[in-house]
RNA sequence: AGCGCCAUAGCCAAAUGGUAAGGCAACGGACUCUGACUCCGUGAUUUCCAGGUUCGAACCCUGGUGGCGCUGCCA
C-alpha cells in the first residue's frame, strides 16, 4: 500500500482534467500497431504508457492491429507482436481486435459522409492529387470531383466497392479545405482501390480505408477515451477530431501525443532495424545487438527492467534521447536481486596451490546471492589446480592493486586464503601458470585475519567449458546515430565477440533464458537460440561497473 | 516559405505565478567474502536569447534564435 507520490505526467494531468470536467467517466486506452515488423524498445514505451494509464485509472487497455493496408502487413508479425505485448505484461485480457474487422462500419461511415456532402469521389490520379494539393505556401486546387452530386458520389463509391474501377483510378476524398494551412486538411484521401488479399479479410474488399479516416473510427468503436500516440500524429489531430465529429460518434475519443523513445547511439526505428536485418549486418530480428523486444528478451532483459526504464525515462513532448546507461542501470538493478551469483572465468590462467595435496578435492558451500539468503547455496569443488582471471594477477602490481601478486595474500572466494609465490612465463613473457600456497587455517567463515582482496576461481578438475558472447555497439559513437540521408554510421568494431571461458560446474543445469551474475563479469543469460555442440552459450546482458582504475 | 509542436545540468525529467524535485552518468569518500551492491558527499544565484506584465516569472505576453513534424492512394 506504500503509494509513491510521484509527479503526474502531462497526459495524466489531461486525464484528470477530463475526468473532473466530466468529459469522460472512465479511461480506456489502446496500443494500435500495424503488423508490418517486429516491436522494439520504442514500442515498449507506447505499450507500457497506454497500459500504465489504463491501470492507474482502473480502466481498460486494448491491443488492436491497425491493418488497413494489406500491402505491408503479414500474419507473421501479428503473432510476434501479440507475444511481445504479453511478454511485457501489458494485459489486454480478451480485447484483441483488428481494424479490418471494422471495415463494414467504416464503409457505412464513408457513405454517411457522402450523404452529408462531406466526401466525394475523385477521378484524379495519385500524381494529380499530389500536384494539386499545393505546398506549404500555396493553397491547393479544388478537385473537379468536389462538385459532384451526392447521388453521383453514392453511386460511384458503391461501384468502387463493387470492383468496377481499376486500382488507383478513383479515390474517395473528405471534403474539408483545400486552402488549409495544415496540409492534412486539404481534402485527404479516405478510401483507395487496391486489389490485394488481406491477411484477415481475404479478398472481400477491393477498397481499403486510410489511416486518418480509419483510426478515429477504430478508437470510437472500441470506446477508447484517450488515444495516446507519438508526436508525428500531432498535425493529424484536427483531422481525427473532424472525422469523429462528422461520423457522429457520441463521447468521441481524444488523441494525445507524446515524444518517442530514442536511445543515444543505438539503432531505433523500424526501417533502420529492418535494413540491418535485410543487409545481413545482424543475424536477424532478435540479434542481441538490436533493441527489438525479441532481441532484448533473448539478451536476457526482463519485462520488469524495461518497464522500469520506461517509467524512469518519463513522458513529455520534448524530443529527447536517453543514454543507454539508463537502460543498463535498470536491468542491473532488476537482476541483482533475481539472478544467482556464480563464478565464471572469462580469461583463464592456471593457479596451482603447491601445498595443497595432489589428487585431493573438497566441496565448499557458497551463497547463491548474498543479498537474498533465501536463494540458498550451491556446492563448488575446490582443489589444487584452479583457473583464475588473467586480470586478477599482476607480476608487478599497480598502485592500490589488491588482487594476486607475488607475496600478496588474497581470498579465494568461498574457500581459503592463498599467498602468491610466483609465476611461470612462456617465451613471449606471457604468464602461463601462477603459483601460490593456501592457508588451511583460513577457510571461509573461520578466518582469524583479514585480507584485502577477494578473487573468483573455478576448479581445473571440475569446471565447464563454455562460450560467452560479448557485444559491441552497432553504431559509431563519434558520428552519432544517423546521417542526414538516413544511412547508418556503423561502428567499425561492431561485432559479436565469442570467448571461451571456464564456469563452475554448478552451472550445468542452466536452462535457456536463465540469468546469472558471473562474479565481477556482469550478468549473463543462457541463450535461447543456439548452443553450439551441446555447450551452453551465454549472452552478456550487461557488465558491472568497476571503480578500480589502475594508474600507471 | 505556411501550419503546428518543442526548448530546465552531460542525459532523461519535476516544478504550471510564490523563490529550480528526483533518477541516470560523472567525481570524492565509507563499507564490502563480488573494486559489485549499499551508504554518505559534490552539482543550475538560474530554466535558449532580448524585452514586457507583476510585489513576485522556468511558468503569462511580445519579438528573436535553435530543434522537430507535416506537401503518401503509408501508419
Amino acid at each position: 500500500m506504500a503509494e509513491e507520490m510521484t509527479a503526474k505526467n502531462f497526459i495524466e494531468r489531461e486525464i484528470d482534467k477530463d475526468l473532473a470536467e466530466g468529459v469522460y467517466d472512465h479511461v480506456h486506452t489502446r496500443f494500435p500497431p500495424e503488423p508490418n515488423g517486429y516491436l522494439h524498445i520504442g514500442h515498449a514505451k507506447a505499450i507500457l504508457t497506454n497500459y500504465g494509464l489504463a491501470q492507474k485509472y482502473n480502466g481498460k487497455f486494448n491491443l488492436r492491429f491497425d491493418d488497413t493496408n494489406p500491402m505491408k502487413e503479414k500474419t507473421e508479425f501479428v503473432q510476434s507482436i501479440i507475444a511481445d505485448v504479453k511478454w511485457l505484461g501489458a494485459d489486454f485480457e480478451d480485447r484483441l481486435y483488428f481494424a479490418s474487422d471494422y471495415f463494414d462500419e467504416m464503409y457505412e461511415k464513408a457513405i454517411l459522409l457522402i450523404k452529408k456532402g462531406k466526401a466525394y469521389v475523385s477521378d484524379l490520379s495519385a500524381e494529380e492529387i499530389t500536384a494539386t494539393r499545393g505546398d506549404f505556401v500555396t493553397p491547393g486546387k479544388e478537385d473537379p470531383g468536389r462538385n459532384r452530386t451526392i447521388e453521383e458520389n453514392l453511386d460511384l463509391f458503391q461501384r468502387m466497392k463493387n470492383g468496377e474501377f481499376e486500382d488507383g483510378s478513383k479515390v474517395l476524398r473528405a471534403r474539408i479545405d483545400m486552402a488549409a494551412g495544415n496540409i492534412n486538411m486539404r481534402d485527404p484521401v479516405v478510401y483507395r482501390i487496391a486489389r490485394l488479399t488481406h491477411h484477415n479479410t481475404g479478398d472481400k474488399w477491393c477498397i481499403y480505408p486510410l489511416y486518418d479516416f480509419a483510426h478515429p473510427i477504430e478508437d470510437a468503436i472500441e470506446g477508447i477515451t484517450h488515444s495516446c500516440c507519438t508526436l508525428e500524429f500531432e498535425a493529424h489531430r484536427p483531422l481525427y477530431n473532424w472525422f469523429v465529429t462528422e461520423c457522429e460518434y457520441e463521447n468521441p475519443p481524444r488523441q494525445i501525443e507524446f515524444a518517442k523513445m530514442y536511445l543515444t547511439n543505438v539503432v531505433t526505428g523500424k526501417r533502420y532495424i529492418k535494413k540491418l536485418v535485410e543487409d545481413g549486418i545482424v543475424d536477424g530480428w532478435d540479434d542481441p545487438r538490436l533493441v527489438t523486444i525479441a532481441a532484448l528478451r533473448r539478451r536476457g532483459y526482463t519485462p520488469d527492467s524495461i518497464k522500469k526504464f520506461v517509467e524512469l525515462a518519463g513522458l513529455s513532448k520534448a524530443d529527447s534521447s536517453c543514454d543507454l546507461d539508463m537502460l543498463e542501470y535498470c536491468i542491473r538493478d532488476d537482476l541483482k536481486l533475481k539472478a544467482p551469483r556464480l563464478m565464471a572465468v572469462l580469461h583463464p590462467v592456471k593457479l596451482i596451490l603447491d601445498n595443497y595435496p595432489e589428487g585431493q578435492t573438497e566441496e565448499v558451500e557458497i551463497p547463491l546471492n548474498l543479498e537474498v539468503p533465501e536463494m540458498g547455496t550451491r556446492k563448488v569443488t575446490f582443489g589444487r589446480e584452479l583457473y583464475i582471471e588473467q586480470e586478477d594477477f599482476m607480476e608487478v602490481p599497480a598502485h592500490k592493486y589488491f588482487r594476486m601478486f607475488p607475496g600478496n595474500e588474497v581470498r579465494l572466494m568461498g574457500a581459503y586464503y592463498a599467498k602468491c609465490t610466483g609465476c611461470e612465463k612462456d617465451a613471449d613473457g606471457n604468464v602461463t601458470v601462477i603459483h601460490a600456497e593456501y592457508d588451511p587455517t583460513q577457510k571461509s567463515g573461520q578466518e582469524t585475519r583479514k585480507v584485502k582482496g577477494t578473487i573468483h576461481w573455478v576448479s581445473a578438475d571440475d569446471c565447464l567449458d563454455a562460450t560467452v558472447r560479448l557485444y559491441e555497439n552497432l553504431v559509431d559513437e563519434e558520428k552519432g546515430k544517423l546521417n542526414a540521408d538516413g544511412t547508418l554510421n556503423l561502428n567499425p568494431n561492431s561485432r559479436t565477440i565469442l570467448e571461451h571461458c571456464k564456469l563452475e560446474s554448478s552451472l550445468k543445469d542452466a536452462k535457456p533464458f536463465d540469468s546469472f551474475q558471473f562474479v565481477r563479469n556482469g550478468f549473463f543469460n543462457v541463450d535461447c537460440r543456439d548452443s553450439e555442440d551441446g555447450r551452453p552459450v551465454f549472452n552478456r546482458i550487461v557488465g558491472l561497473k568497476s571503480s578500480f582504475k589502475p594508474q600507471a
